[in-house]
DNA sequence: GCGTCCAGGTCTACC
DNA sequence: GGTAGACCTGGACGC
């Protein structure tokens, strides 16, 4: 059975520019539906996965959600989460009204970029960005969901739960997800997150300054600068690049005639958007993928 | 078929 | 604090 959910669009949001702002909507438990455009995901609640469908419908977005047994409150909180409803880019659109190449950015209601409902997920996801192909960073995500996720495969997997995650060994990880060098800091972390030692979800709301959480995040193996910089926006702080060779390399094409140069040319060209120039820059370069 | 390079980097040892 | 070398995987490429 199938039970319908609706959230009330607020003002600014395009909901094509949020699912295609970076390539989440790629990794399960997301699925994206191009023809009809609808945005699955399984959400992992008390041990039970829930798919659903995000889709538009006027001046609502329906949520369709399987099963009897759901928190429909919690649902709506983590559709509102991972589609960045609440999320106020205004200081975002005054700093760069009228600019030459990022004017679009308002038009398209675009900057909010899709995020998973937890903190850890995004993290491990990150994990799985570096130091590998997009291709590498599908298959790993792909296994993981696959082989530790609560659900089935014909109905949809969650995303693992950290217990879920702590409950395999680092063997596990190097010859069933294929993670490589990886595998002992994902038992690492599911160990910390899963005995309460390490709380990734307080990362949302910490008073920390940007500098100081960095550093807390740069704590968890595998995270260097591009994947501390990269969750910081995803908790909503932009004050970061999150370089990595793709962005480099779009640089290079978009405002270096092609040319490689050294990292800190990238940050004096956007050093001038401030507090915003980590969004700034990620807009810069996926312009073709919105617009 | 085989070797090399590199992709949405990071860690460790060493200076 | 800065840097060299090692690190899994898998696809692309040259030979």
């Amino acid at each position: 059975m199938t039970h319908a959910l609706y959230i009330d669009l607020p003002e600014h949001f395009n909901f094509r520019s949020t699912v295609y702002s970076h390539g989440w909507c790629e990794l399960p438990p997301f699925a994206l539906d191009t023809e009809k455009w609808r945005l699955s995901y399984v959400f992992g609640h008390a041990g039970k996965s829930i798919p659903a469908v995000i889709y538009e419908q006027g001046k609502r977005l329906r949520i369709d959600v399987e099963g009897d047994k759901f928190d429909k409150e919690q649902i709506i909180r983590d559709v509102r989460h991972i589609l960045r409803l609440d999320d106020d880019l205004n200081g975002l659109y005054d700093l760069i009204a009228g600019h030459e190449r990022l004017s679009w950015v308002a038009d398209k209601g675009a900057g909010r970029m899709l995020r998973s409902p937890t903190v850890f997920e995004d993290l491990v996801k990150t994990i799985c960005t570096t130091n590998c192909s997009w291709g590498l960073t599908k298959s790993m995500v792909n296994n993981l969901v696959e082989t530790l996720g609560a659900g089935s495969l014909r109905s949809g997997k969650a995303f693992p739960t950290p217990a879920a995650m702590a409950d395999v060994d680092s063997d596990f990880y190097r010859n069933e997800i294929r993670a490589g060098y990886r595998s002992p800091y994902f038992v690492e972390l599911a160990d910390a997150v899963a005995s309460g030692k390490l709380d990734p979800e307080a990362w949302l709301t910490s008073d920390l300054p940007t500098p100081e959480l960095k550093k807390e995040m740069k704590k968890v193996k595998g995270v260097g600068d591009y994947a501390a910089e990269n969750l910081l926006k995803l908790v909503g702080r932009y004050d970061g690049l999150a370089l990595d060779s793709w962005l480099r390399s779009q640089f290079y094409k978009n405002h270096n005639n092609e040319k490689p140069c050294p990292d800190k040319k990238i940050e004096r060209h956007y050093k001038k958007f401030g507090e915003w120039r980590g969004l700034v820059i990620w807009c810069d370069m996926t312009e073709k993928w919105i617009n």
